[in-house]
DNA sequence: GTACCGGTACTCGGATATAGTATGTCCGAGTATGCGTGG
DNA sequence: CCACGCATACTCGGACATACTATATCCGAGTACCGGTAC
């Protein structure tokens, strides 16, 4: 089980996002440049974001990218999940449908007990990120970082 | 993120283990008969249950796995990491520390934010298969697929 | 002076290579057994 | 009859291929702007 590294770029991304002054769209040679992130491959990340509807993307001289609502209605989930996918991490084969012991399908029809508890440790990890909003995260970086960061992105 | 389906294998092997009568083992060809998995990679995972501790394996004639411990004490978080390993599912790649808004080592004293964020997540995955033991998970396996592994693991 | 039109430069989006990991398979190392042999 | 030693068959353990997904990159499609031109 390994989590993607673009949802560390994403987080961060919506993070920084989260802080630009006004409206202003910001570039993704911007966004790539703030972090040394390589541009080509960070496009795919920003891509599913703004396919599952986390950013908003403009086209054209002065596009770029912003947050698509307010980052106190943005959850941390939802980026994670607009990158990542919606896919459970578990995926059920039922085994014991097969086999020596094969279970007869009368005996499936409650789901098996590996597949439940499986599925309940991901919506516990689900469950953290959702209680946490992009502007919770913002809040939580330091003060000195914020203010370079209002610098930058004003010029 | 995706999990191994050697987990799957993994869990269904130690909650099969904790049905066999008295302390005899179960031999690899056996376990993958039961669920029609492919033997050699099988062995595979039951090679890194056993490295954990999970698992005791016996060589040479009449041998074979059984399980290290109790199933009353045999957490499903300790099942699952013997086979996924221990690492953190989330590595933090310092992507603060770098690029044109780099944060000084200063304001790094504080782990991450996104980090904490996903370790705390990370956490609250294990913690829900840390309350659940192989015992507990033998026991909602159905009475009638019990009674089947009884009679299979006799013989 | 104003409105329209076309060219241009800039932005994102998806199709295309590469690398690393999960998956799948094989053969060799080690051990308890069972038989044969000697006392 | 009993004890010992050896060959044997059986078990797991780790080294060796393959397939799939994450990683990384490039070039083309679309759009707003800006300048020129006609009215």
């Amino acid at each position: 089980m390994k989590v993607s590294q673009a949802v560390e770029w994403g987080l961060h991304c919506a993070i920084l996002l989260a802080q630009v002054p006004g409206d202003s769209p910001l570039r993704r040679e911007v966004l790539a440049r703030h972090y040394d992130l390589p541009e080509a491959y960070l496009s795919k990340t920003l891509q599913a974001m703004t396919r599952a509807g986390v950013l908003q993307a403009t086209p054209g001289p002065r596009g770029g990218y912003r947050l698509a609502g307010p980052a106190e209605r943005l959850t941390a989930l939802e980026v994670v999940e607009a990158v990542e996918g919606t896919a459970e991490p578990f995926t059920c084969q039922e085994i014991r449908q097969r086999g020596l012991a094969a279970a007869t399908p009368e005996e499936c029809k409650r789901p098996c007990t590996v597949n439940s508890l499986m599925f309940q440790a991901h919506q516990a990890w689900r469950e953290t990120l959702r209680t946490v909003t992009i502007a919770d995260l913002v809040s939580r970086v330091p003060h000195s970082i914020r203010a370079r960061n209002r610098r930058l992105l004003a010029g």
